[in-house]
DNA sequence: CAGCGATGTGAACATAGATAACATTACGTC
DNA sequence: GACGTAATGTTATCTATGTTCACATCGCTG
């Protein structure tokens, strides 16, 4: 069927001409413009770049993996949405900076939510089915390192007096993803501005760990 | 070629037996028996029970209906649940049974999500599109009272030393539902027995309600 | 019992994903 | 530069789905 994409960040020399021109990135960024990108017809997307529906088919084995395709796209961004947060590389210089690594590290999160919905509910919406094809396939290195580090660092700075498991990273985790789904979802009291929500839930997780396990 | 309904026993109220005997109810009950609720389709469920596809819609007003109406039934299965998990209408004696209350809320809420997944993410996944269109129509006083109610027990046995803000119960709703999502996302760390997550996520969050805010 | 509304049928329309056979284009090879 | 081949796009078609409409039927009610 569709070639064996083994790696798809070198075919950014749009332009490699033939009849579309790239087809396939046209597609992938009418995709991610969408508004429900899950509720996307492949039909709408290939008319709308002026090409018939079976073209499509050259370039992605079936819906699914077109989705699957701007899932890994969005998680990307994801990723680099958290690189921006903190340095990975350097360690806080005292509590304050590490709360504050943490806190930006929520409001990426978050931001993420705001900004991107429909790529925030395919990546985490239904089930995570796409979130789960994906993360047995993506570098963990790059997105699952930035919470253990921030927690790392709030130990370092003596914010939290044990060394961060597991289990306090999946609390962590566990309410900043609430938090954003709660957002998403329009639940009332989570409507504040993205700072002060973002802010008040690492505050209050920061608060969880102060104390001995 | 009118099928005797002899399938259904139709347990429920109306058994006014038309034709079929009690559609809606039926097409109800296979669409929560259903494996994949949001992906379900309309003519499987109809030829399913032996009936025409337009039939159905002698009953709903489209798919969308069905799946509203599903989704209102699966929140009244929740509220249920909630109302097992504590008599909202005696205090509680003391500080571990009111700990106790909180853990079994969260405990209700998980096993929703363990036991009804299609469910679950009918009503909460996509954007919460489904929940958005029922918590403007639904009692509110009967599901968005436990939470309040349980960290009023906190407050009112010692746990908790301020009066339960909204905030708060944001914060604790977050982190309940944030780890019922990762669960339901097989996120590895969320995999633990259902009670020992609960207990993990509602002595944290007591653990961030016991400090002044 | 006649009628009427509630309910189900049959046929049809539009859209969707998907596939197969065919046409064309780009590009390396001689 | 001609040629052959793989990549790319098209046409036609299949199946499945949501939805509607005209018609048939059931069962109660006046």
């Amino acid at each position: 069927m569709s070639p064996r994409a083994e790696a798809d960040q070198a075919p950014v020399s749009a332009t490699r001409g033939f009849h579309h021109g790239n087809l396939r990135q046209a597609l992938l960024d009418a995709a991610l413009a969408a508004e429900d990108i899950e509720g996307l017809s492949l039909r709408h997307l290939a008319t709308g770049l002026g090409v018939t529906p079976a073209a499509a088919y050259r370039h992605f084995a079936s819906r699914e993996d077109l989705l699957l395709e701007v899932a890994r796209i969005g998680f990307t961004r994801l990723e680099s949405l958290f690189a921006g947060a903190f340095d990975i590389s350097r360690p806080p210089a005292d509590a304050a900076q590490a709360q504050g690594r943490f806190m930006r590290l929520a409001c990426a999160y978050l931001q993420f939510a705001d900004d991107e919905p429909a790529l925030w509910r395919l990546i985490f919406g239904a089930q995570g089915a796409a979130y789960r094809a994906l993360s047995a396939v993506l570098d963990r290195r790059n997105s699952y390192d930035y919470l253990p580090a921030a927690l790392l660092g709030l130990h370092r700075t003596g914010v939290m007096p044990h060394p961060p498991s597991e289990r306090d990273a999946l609390f962590a985790w566990s309410a900043v993803h609430g938090a954003a789904s709660l957002r998403l979802g329009r639940v009332p009291g989570a409507l504040m501005p993205l700072e002060d929500l973002a802010q008040e839930v690492t505050s209050r997780v920061v608060q969880s760990l102060r104390s001995p396990p």
